[in-house]
DNA sequence: CTAAGATAATTGGACATCCTACTATTTCGG
DNA sequence: CCGAAATAGTAGGATGTCCAATTATCTTAG
C-alpha cells in the first residue's frame, strides 16, 4: 500500500533532480556549479523568510535592519549614504530606500554633512537604537543562535561563503 | 608610506566586522549564526547578480528561466501553475507573473486543464524550448562550469545548504 | 582659475516577492 | 445531494533591488 503511506515518504529534492537532468543532457561539467547556485537561492529564500518574521513586529526589513545595525555599530552614530552603500553593496538608490522609510519611521535623521555638501549623514536616533536592541536579541533567540545547523555546517558554510565574496571582489 | 599602498591592502570582511561586534556586545552564542546568514544573503546578491547579467541578453530572468526549466524536462512540456509554485517554493502571486512575461514573450502558453476548471496549464513553446536551450548553453558556460569555487568547495557549500533546505522543510 | 570630469544623492521605471482579498471550481460531510 | 470547506488562480498593494538619468557639488587638469 505505497500510496496510501505517500506522506511519509520524502519527495525528491527539486535540486537533485535538476543535477540529474543535466548530467542527462551532457551538462555534466555544469551540473555540480548549477546545483550550488540554485541551493544558494533556496537557501537564501528561506533564511530571508525566518529572519523577516522576526523583524515584522518591529516594523522593520532585513534591509532597514542593517542599515540600523551600521550605524548603531559606527563610532559616531551617522555614517554618509554612501558609506552605507558601500558596506552593504547595494545600490545607491536601494539606500535611499531604506533611509526614507527608517527615517518617517522616526529610527534615523538625515543631517547634513559639515564639510562637503554633496553628501547626506544618516543619524541612528534614540527610538533607532531600542529596535536595533530589541530587534537583535529577537533575532539572535529566535534565529541565530540555532541557525538550523551543527555548528560544524555553520562554520563550514560561512568560510566557504566567505571564499566566494573575496574573490568575487566583495571585499 | 602604507597610505601610498592602501589599494593593495584588503579592506576588512563586513561580515567578519559585524561578528567582532557582535562578540564584543556579549551576543558570541549568536556570532556564528548571525555571520552564517548575512553570508548567505550577500553571496545571493553576488551569484544572481552574475546569473541575471547572463540572462539579460535573452531577455529573461532567473525567476523566468527557472520556470522554463521546469517546463522543458517535464514530460508533456506543461505543468499546472500550482506544480511550478510548488517545486520552485514560491508564492502563487509571483508564478501568475512570471507566466505573465514568459506568456507576453511567446515562450509559454496558458491552455485549460482537460479536467480541473480551477486549473491553468502551462505549456512551453517552441520558441521557449529554444530561449532555455541557449540560456542554458550561456550559464552552463559563463557561471555554471566555473562557479568561483573550487569543486571541493561547491560541493561542500551544496551539502550544507541541502541539509538547511531539508531541515526547513524545504523538499 | 576655469572648464571638464568625478562624486553624492535622488527620482522614475522595471521586476520579483510576499500578503490580503476575491472569484471560480471542486470536494466532501451530514 | 446540497451547502460548507478546500483548492486554483488572479488583482491590487507594499517592499526591495537594480538601472538610467538628473541635479548639486567637489576635484582636478590645463
Amino acid at each position: 500500500m505505497p500510496d496510501r503511506m505517500s506522506f511519509v515518504t520524502s519527495p525528491t529534492d527539486p535540486i537533485a533532480e535538476a543535477t540529474r537532468q543535466w548530467r542527462e543532457h551532457g551538462w555534466a561539467d555544469a551540473a555540480a556549479g548549477m546545483a550550488a547556485i540554485t541551493s544558494l537561492m533556496r537557501a537564501h529564500q528561506i533564511a530571508l523568510a525566518r529572519v523577516e518574521a522576526v523583524l515584522k513586529p518591529h516594523g522593520i526589513t532585513f534591509a532597514r535592519y542593517e542599515v540600523l545595525m551600521l550605524l548603531w555599530f559606527s563610532s559616531r552614530g551617522s555614517l554618509p549614504m554612501r558609506v552605507i552603500g558601500s558596506r552593504l553593496q547595494v545600490h545607491p538608490t536601494s539606500v535611499t530606500n531604506a533611509v526614507d522609510r527608517l527615517e518617517s519611521a522616526g529610527l534615523v535623521r538625515r543631517e547634513p554633512h559639515p564639510s562637503d555638501r554633496r553628501t547626506t549623514l544618516v543619524e541612528i536616533t534614540d527610538a533607532g537604537r531600542d529596535v536595533a536592541a530589541v530587534a537583535t536579541k529577537d533575532l539572535n533567540d529566535q534565529v541565530f543562535t540555532d541557525p538550523g545547523l551543527t555548528p560544524e555546517d555553520v562554520a563550514a558554510v560561512t568560510s566557504v561563503l566567505e571564499t566566494y565574496r573575496r574573490n568575487a571582489g566583495d571585499f
